[in-house]
DNA sequence: CGAATGAGTTGCGTATTACGCAAATTAATC
DNA sequence: GATTAATTTGCGTAATACGCAACTCATTCG
């Protein structure tokens, strides 16, 4: 069998890698699911360990801790977007595709090896553990730069320019806000998503209030 | 004597406080000082303190950690450029205000305690210690907060309204974005001051890219 | 088919850290 | 100048991250 849909050269499919994937998002979901029950400061990384049938002594070879290790699918989702924005059709329109790139991370979940529903308890884990933010800002800027060079490419700019920076920067700012936003409120007016793509679309296109 | 320019009640301005704000300069200053010197693995927080004077315990006091230390000072000149922002005249417009606010952080130095060329030395030294990554970014996101709340009341809105959320994470990350851009290239052409305000220009006001 | 190769795993040892707790020291108030 | 409150400090502990070397297993080659 040959190489799968991903692209070819930068993705690793050589049947070891596979098996050392699952292992990190075996990994990663135990040590979520053992913090959303217990908090994250009762989580023994010899718990997530032992949870997934590794010694300790693995994990770190995985992950540098357990942060880390509860953050990691925010890298896979980051990834995802970039990728769906490589994909798109050429003559769409940068806002366009932007906004749907990123709004079809928030429509229909269990896209990636996540759990339904997966994206509701990791972010109330987040908000209510200030240890897990800079890990979690530090996986979204990850993206940023994978985006950014989506966007460079796309736009035919290098990939150090200014501009194809901000607006990788900006969008995954917006897409952080709307996120925030949407878990501050208790009445849930209107989607998820939707709220996603108003965000962006402020953040691309200009908003209210800085068009006086 | 009664209390200094700053707002009244939320900065302690007591005596007793005052030192205490030194001492957290002290640390993270020495601590800034030590990575530079030997590189950020080869600080140990007993050394930090004995540079300022006081016991390892007294460190863990005032930071979690090393890289806390190190980052501070970023979070003094978020909170410089929202009380910048608030001083403004409101009849300014919104995208000019936000400008001139984050682009004086970047004009000439020694406003803050921080000694000159501080940013220079800082940069370099999060671009090349990954383990500072999380801390600085989680203490852009602290000064996120300020500005929303900032624009919010500016702008008329609630502090928790999407627009506020998401102006005040374009702002912040196009200020990165500039910074990052800024320190990659080899070659300085403009002024970092100016790459910041056209970083932001284009986040606020929309870029090329995205008014097809 | 069986042996060589090499990636991945594991156990151990160690340097370091973060923080709870209670005593001592220092500053602020009356 | 004495009381009162806030900080600093030392100690003890639990936990972690990672280097290193031995071991295991899958893959590949003869």
């Amino acid at each position: 069998m040959a190489l799968a849909p991903t692209t070819p050269g930068r993705p690793p499919l050589r049947r070891r890698d596979l098996q050392k994937e699952q292992t990190r998002l075996d990994l990663a979901l135990a040590a979520f699911e053992l913090a959303k029950a217990g908090g994250l400061a009762s989580v023994r990384v010899s718990q997530i360990a032992e949870a997934v049938g590794v010694s300790p002594r693995t994990f770190n070879n995985y992950f540098p801790g357990k942060e880390a290790a509860i953050v990691f699918p925010t890298t896979l989702r980051a990834a995802r977007m970039a990728n769906d924005l490589a994909g798109r059709p050429a003559d769409e329109p940068l806002a366009d595709a932007l906004i749907e790139s990123v709004a079809c991370l928030y429509g229909h979940d269990g896209q990636d090896g996540l759990p339904d529903g997966w994206l509701d308890g990791f972010r109330a884990l987040v908000a209510a553990e200030p240890a897990l933010h800079g890990e979690y800002l530090k996986a979204m800027a990850a993206g940023e730069r994978d985006l950014a060079d989506v966007i460079a490419s796309r736009i035919g700019a290098a990939a150090d320019d200014l501009e194809p920076l901000v607006l990788a920067a900006v969008v995954v700012a917006a897409e952080r806000a709307a996120v925030l936003h949407w878990f501050r409120q208790t009445t849930r007016q209107s989607p998820l998503a939707a709220v996603v793509r108003a965000a962006i679309g402020m953040a691309v296109r200009g908003m209210p209030a800085t068009s006086s």
